[in-house]
DNA sequence: GCAAGGACGTA
DNA sequence: GTACGTCCTTGCA
């Protein structure tokens, strides 16, 4: 037997490095290693030939960077730089690359390819054979024997020297000065710099080899160091006695590692066209393909590409085809079944980026200008750099800036501690802490690159940092968003770093709230010590970095790049100015509504005492519940989930008609009224920003299921407009002195898009003539001329209208208009006779979302709902009414993002001032010089209104009606 | 001090 | 019947 043993990794380094970046055509698929790879791998089976020609074979590999020795020294290997990200792809492929070639590949979980050899090696000589080990790694030198049982090879061509070079005693002899057997106990005391293996400092191959051919090995050297002549030698063999033998251990290879395959299934195979040939024709290597058919005597063209791995062409299909396409390589992406090509690559990046582990202790502290130029300089050189900012608060308009990392590659990031302050940070704040950048030295040097549109600046939230760079004189430029990769790929589901960490790098990072604390003690990152600010601040932009490398991966893959460029990462920076210009909230008025209100809320609550006949807390729907059902003893008393009895205001107004109950009346009003006071006359005054004088919301582009956007910190799209009260409220929002505010609304949007998808003749028409779209709705449902029309009847036209949008049921249906199940069941029955396409979207979606998971928008926008085929009836039918509203609210969402992403450049080219400052779903709202509304607001409907072309073509009008005024409510 | 539940403001 | 965010009470730690 003569086993020939292939270390893997030295080759894919080898080919790696020797060879100029090759990718794919048809996809781009880094495969250039691969192609090193194969072509050592051929040479070598042609080279040994004849005598030398083994009977078995395998390629050995590394599998993880974790080993035992890990746990031995925590420091072995620490600095090794994780892998480029264009080969670590490519790892996968060797290994496909080498079952082509019928040779198996090994590799083991938590060894290294070095042990699994030596362990084959040995285990080959036990039975009798002879062994060659083809590398050139030092490490295996020790396992070569004097007999030549055990042999090395080396075919890394070197300049002036022969292809094929033999390794054995004597060459062992010439690079450690001792037979292979004594090789360990001389890398015992010289230790590795590559590897990080200690050693005995000071002391390099020539003395070690001297003192092993001395004393014989390092136990016997350790022994008997007292003897050694040297002082300076003797006292460091002393002193680091343990860190010898504990490197001795780390050098020592393993031969007891449970191997994968016996040695019997080693054997050579031949090599098989129909395997190899698909494979190399996978990754388009045209010319290897051609010349190894040949001298394997086969035809090329009388296989295809391996299609597992083949690059599949983009197929121009219409949109359904294109949507099942896409379902597919979302679940071969999920199932981890490499279909598209791109699939693969993603499937394959995200392995190899999990398997990079975290070293927070790893990361640099940047105190100084010339290290933060060399990252600077690394970031120019890479093209791409993450970058996170630490600050004082979770408002970006008005936190203060703290620190910024960077991250350059996984495991290589850094933390520049800028506003951090000494001391216990008592109530005078601390001083300035020791040990940080001038903050106009880092601004300066950073600025450029910041502003540098061909440096990818990456971002988790880069809505956030850019708002707070920005008021720092750091604006950006070309960015990407980890946050928007996300929800562009796989929409709410994942919304925090912490959550995206824990599911694509199965990483914990490390909780805010270990630094901050929490509650009334809570901190502020510019009270961390410095130390832990940079790990915690290294590991997000290093997390950052690793999540986009994934979720890029897969933008292509998933069909996800058109909505991502064009609807999120446009939106961003639009969004991130509204945010910084708030709007302008008068106190006085809120001042003034909030002592109407507390007076009035007052006198609620002293009559529904007196009627209660008792004191109670009008706050607690529990307490109430108790009041209404159990001591008054009214009827008809509901529970809800929980068992407590309902209160909500359907309930209390029925109570109040049907049971003449005065109380329940009481309480709505009381409601209402305290409703506006807390959420919104007393709070609202708080938000106003002291250096800025306005409110400015956060909004999320992240968080809604149908592409929405949602408002926070105050939530500005749930300001009152319904009743009287609440409409004040609105009064209180104004244009700045010498301004005015124009609001612009799509006129009933989402059934104008329903009539579109769902192809409603009947509705297109009344839109097109420019109908009361209920009064009409009524009209063919009941048969009743729209003059004179009860209010009533368009009243329930109206609800049905709404009910279909929201994914209509009986059930549903009946609450809404207080009338029988029957009832409302007859009235969907008659609203699908009268307009039939409707009832056809239905079906659509809720086929879709079974089959395919999601549904989209006419923009492409995908709306995932992973229970769609959930076992509990309630809830699938949840995601079937979910799965009917979804395409056309998001396709609503999707058209305003459009406009917004227009505006400000549309208004620009028109020459018209205008501010836009909030968005509420339907309506925008600008701020515009006074007297300035006639020019503006034809401009604006105009962006509105056309804000779907050219990629879609509404076969119904959009209508955007628009006013302006001092104050919203005026303007709306 | 925190999470859950109920209620209610918007499109 | 869809999609959100906030306030308040309650119950548990």
């Amino acid at each position: 037997m003569h086993l020939l043993l292939v270390d893997g990794s030295t080759y894919i380094f080898r080919a790696y490095h020797a060879l100029p970046p090759l990718t794919r055509k048809s996809d781009g698929l880094p495969v250039g290693c691969v192609s090193g790879f194969c072509n050592m791998l051929f040479k070598l089976t042609e080279d040994l030939k004849g005598e030398d020609e083994p009977t078995h074979m395998a390629v050995i590999f590394d599998h993880s960077a974790k080993s035992f020795r890990n746990e031995l020294y925590g420091e072995y290997k620490a600095h090794r730089p994780p892998a480029p990200e264009d080969l670590a792809p490519q790892f996968p492929l060797t290994r496909d690359a080498t079952r082509a070639f019928s040779i198996p590949p090994i590799e083991l979980e938590g060894w290294e390819a070095d042990d699994i050899i030596a362990t084959y090696a040995c285990a080959a000589r036990r039975a009798g054979g002879k062994v060659t080990i083809v590398s050139s790694d030092k490490d295996l030198m020790q396992l070569i024997e004097p007999d030549g049982s055990i042999r090395m090879l080396d075919t890394i061509p070197r300049p002036g020297q022969p292809p094929l070079r033999w390794i054995g005693p004597e060459e062992v002899f010439a690079k450690f000065g001792v037979t292979p057997d004594k090789v360990i106990e001389v890398q015992a005391l010289c230790g590795d710099s590559v590897d990080n293996v200690p050693g005995v400092p000071g002391i390099g191959v020539k003395t070690a080899a001297e003192l092993i051919n001395t004393y014989g090995d390092l136990e016997t050297l350790l022994s008997r160091a007292e003897e050694i002549k040297q002082p300076a030698r003797r006292q460091k063999l002393i002193d680091n006695a343990d860190l010898a033998r504990i490197s001795k251990q780390l050098v020592t290879l393993s031969q007891d590692v449970p191997l994968p395959l016996e040695l019997d299934a080693l054997a050579r195979q031949p090599i098989d066209p129909g395997t190899l040939i698909p494979f190399l024709k996978a990754m388009e290597f045209t010319t290897i393909t051609k010349r190894l058919a040949a001298l394997l005597d086969a035809d090329p063209d009388a296989w295809e590409a391996d299609p597992a791995l083949a690059a599949k062409p983009v197929s121009a299909v219409g949109f359904d085809n294109a949507a099942r396409a896409e379902a597919r390589a979302a679940r071969h992406a999920a199932d981890g079944k490499a279909d598209a090509p791109a699939v693969l690559h993603a499937h394959r990046t995200h392995e190899a980026i999990r398997a990079i582990p975290f070293d927070l202790d790893a990361y640099t502290t940047i105190t100084d200008p010339e290290t933060l130029a060399a990252w600077i300089a690394g970031a120019r050189q890479q093209g791409h750099v993450a970058i996170d900012t630490e600050t004082t608060g979770l408002d970006n308009q008005a936190a203060d800036l703290v620190g910024i990392s960077l991250a350059l590659a996984p495991g290589q990031a850094a933390y520049i501690p800028l506003g951090h302050v000494s001391g216990e940070g008592d109530i005078f704040g601390g001083g300035h802490a020791e040990g940080q950048m001038e903050m106009k030295d880092a601004i300066a040097l950073l600025a450029p690159l910041l502003a540098d549109p061909s440096i990818l600046k990456i971002f988790h939230n880069f809505k956030y940092d850019h708002g707070v760079l920005c008021r720092f004189g750091l604006p950006v430029e070309g960015f990407d968003d980890t946050i928007l990769l996300s929800y562009a790929l796989d929409g709410p589901q994942f919304n925090t770093m912490a959550e995206l960490a824990r599911h694509w790098l199965g990483h914990e990072g490390i909780p805010i709230k270990d630094l901050l604390g929490s509650g009334k003690s809570q901190k502020t990152f510019a009270q961390v010590p410095i130390p832990d600010a940079a790990r915690y601040g290294a590991e997000d932009a290093d997390i950052t970095l690793r999540l986009w490398h994934i979720l890029k991966a897969r933008l292509v893959p998933e069909n996800a790049t058109a909505v991502y460029e064009t609807l999120e990462r446009k939106l961003a920076p639009v969004l991130a100015r509204m945010e910084a210009r708030g709007i302008s909230v008068d106190r006085q008025i809120l001042a003034r509504l909030s002592g109407d209100f507390a007076q009035r809320a007052a006198a609620f609550e002293a009559e529904a005492h007196e009627l209660a006949g008792e004191k109670f807390n009008l706050g607690s729907p529990k307490q109430l519940g108790d009041i209404l059902f159990g001591k008054l003893g009214l009827p008809g008393g509901t529970r809800t989930k929980s068992g407590q009895w309902a209160t909500g205001a359907g309930v209390l107004e029925d109570l109040a008609a049907r049971e003449n109950v005065p109380l329940a009346k009481v309480i709505v009003d009381w409601r209402g009224l305290t409703k506006l006071k807390g959420t919104y006359t007393d709070a609202l005054p708080g938000y106003i920003n002291p250096r800025t004088g306005r409110v400015h919301t956060t909004y999320s582009q992240h968080s809604v299921l149908t592409g929405r956007l949602s408002s926070n910190d105050p939530n500005l799209q749930n300001i009152p407009i319904r009743t009287e009260d609440g409409r004040k409220i609105r009064t209180a929002f104004v244009a700045a002195p010498g301004n005015e505010l124009v609001s612009a609304d799509y006129s009933q949007i989402e059934l104008r898009i329903l009539a579109h998808i769902a192809d409603i003749q009947a509705l297109k028409d009344a839109f097109e003539e420019g109908l009361d779209i209920h009064a009409m709705t009524a009209s063919e449902m009941f048969k009743v001329p729209i003059e004179g029309m009860p209010s009533e009847i368009r009243r329930r036209a109206k609800a049905i209208n709404f009910g279909i949008i929201y994914g209509i049921s009986a059930f549903g249906l009946a609450n809404q208009l207080g009338i029988p199940r029957g009832e409302a069941g007859d009235y969907i029955k008659t609203y699908f006779e009268r307009f039939p396409g409707i009832r056809d979207y239905m079906e659509e979606m809720r086929r879709r979302v079974k089959s395919e998971g999601f549904v989209t928008t006419l923009f492409g926008r995908k709306i995932l709902f992973p229970n769609a085929n959930s076992k509990n009836p309630a809830e699938r039918a949840f995601v079937e009414r979910a799965s009917i509203n979804a395409p056309i609210q998001g396709t609503a969402a999707d058209l305003i993002r459009r406009a917004m992403i227009r505006m400000e450049p549309g208004l620009k080219a028109a020459k018209i001032e205008a501010d836009m400052l909030l968005q509420v779903h339907d309506e925008l709202i600008f701020e515009i010089p006074e007297g300035t509304a006639d020019k503006a607001i034809p401009v604006i409907t105009d962006i509105m209104q056309t804000a779907a072309e050219p990629a879609i073509r509404f076969s119904i009008p959009i209508q955007v009606d628009a006013h302006a005024a001092t104050n919203w409510d005026e303007a709306h």
